[in-house]
DNA sequence: CACTCTGGTTTCATCTTGAAACCACTTTGA
DNA sequence: TCAAAGTGGTTTCAAGATGAAACCAGAGTG
């Protein structure tokens, strides 16, 4: 295990996804894997990580079931990670992390790439948080329920 | 700085997000001021983290423009933290990353809590990543434009 | 006015990270 | 075919980050 608190058993779904995707580099190296890595090397040398950290990355995120293995796409006998459907599952996790940084953390003239629709070459509409019946919601119109009231950490197993 | 590499000067949105908020326990603190923590207190108690290690955190989010202090509600001589419109920016990641967790890393039973509608008790939709006319898309059927293609890392500045 | 609470800072042992060296196996190319 | 280079790691070690506990100043309370 790479944490020493684990948060896998609150019931906050939150801290539950931040426990296995939470850490420093795990995030990035998903965004890689939309973006089109799926070697080692690959992902290596697009973040600059040490390789001691990205292979416990990557030994994590494939017990977790996020990346699987499989043969290299080119023939050869290296393998390649690939994401899985879970992992798939956290594209709407990178867009909304792509918009607010868009709005937030940019100047408007500063250089940046953009996601847009492959085909129309159009771009990404905003994420909104909806109610079922399609109304938008702001934080203020939302309120959690059934929370857990044991917020005492846990001990992460060895 | 809490961090040893800074994504900062990248072109890649995400990256520079998770420069900002990236680390283990910040969108801890920003899930728990969404949930209404506002005191120092609060949020060392709800989260079980330590007071040096909160401190800190706090102090970086204030700086990165997340945070704002101001005079407690109270009416003591105490300060609370409280969202930026930058930080309540968030709240689609934050959304996006409980449904995830929901789907993929909840057993079909067991208890969790859950984001409502806080008017009509309705629950909220699944977030869509769609194209600005309005189809849904896949992450397959989009793509990253403009990448810069230095992906070295820098120092953090002392 | 003594006592407690709040919101920290400091210190220190422990854990994690980054960098580099090293290694076995695969592929390339002369 | 055989040496060199590339791939995908592991090991080692110094430096940085974390967690726990002790400590402390200022605010609130009785």
């Amino acid at each position: 295990m790479v944490k020493r608190v684990s948060l896998w058993n609150e019931g906050c779904p939150v801290a539950r996804s931040l426990d296995v995707i939470g850490d420093w580099w795990s995030l990035l190296i998903i965004r890689d894997a939309f973006d089109g890595a799926r070697r080692f090397s690959e992902f290596q040398q697009g973040l600059g990580i040490g390789k001691g950290v990205l292979a416990s990355r990557l030994r994590d995120l494939v017990e977790r079931g996020i990346f699987e293995t499989c043969p290299a796409s080119d023939g050869t006998a290296y393998r390649e990670y690939v994401l899985t459907a879970t992992g798939r599952g956290l594209f709407p996790v990178i867009v909304a992390l792509r918009q607010w940084a868009e709005d937030c953390l940019f100047a408007p003239d500063e250089h940046r790439s953009s996601l847009v629709d492959k085909e129309r070459g159009v771009s990404i509409a905003r994420l909104e948080v909806r109610s079922v019946d399609g109304r938008a919601l702001a934080w203020s119109d939302t309120q959690v329920r059934g929370v857990v009231t044991s917020k005492r950490k846990t001990r992460a197993p060895a």
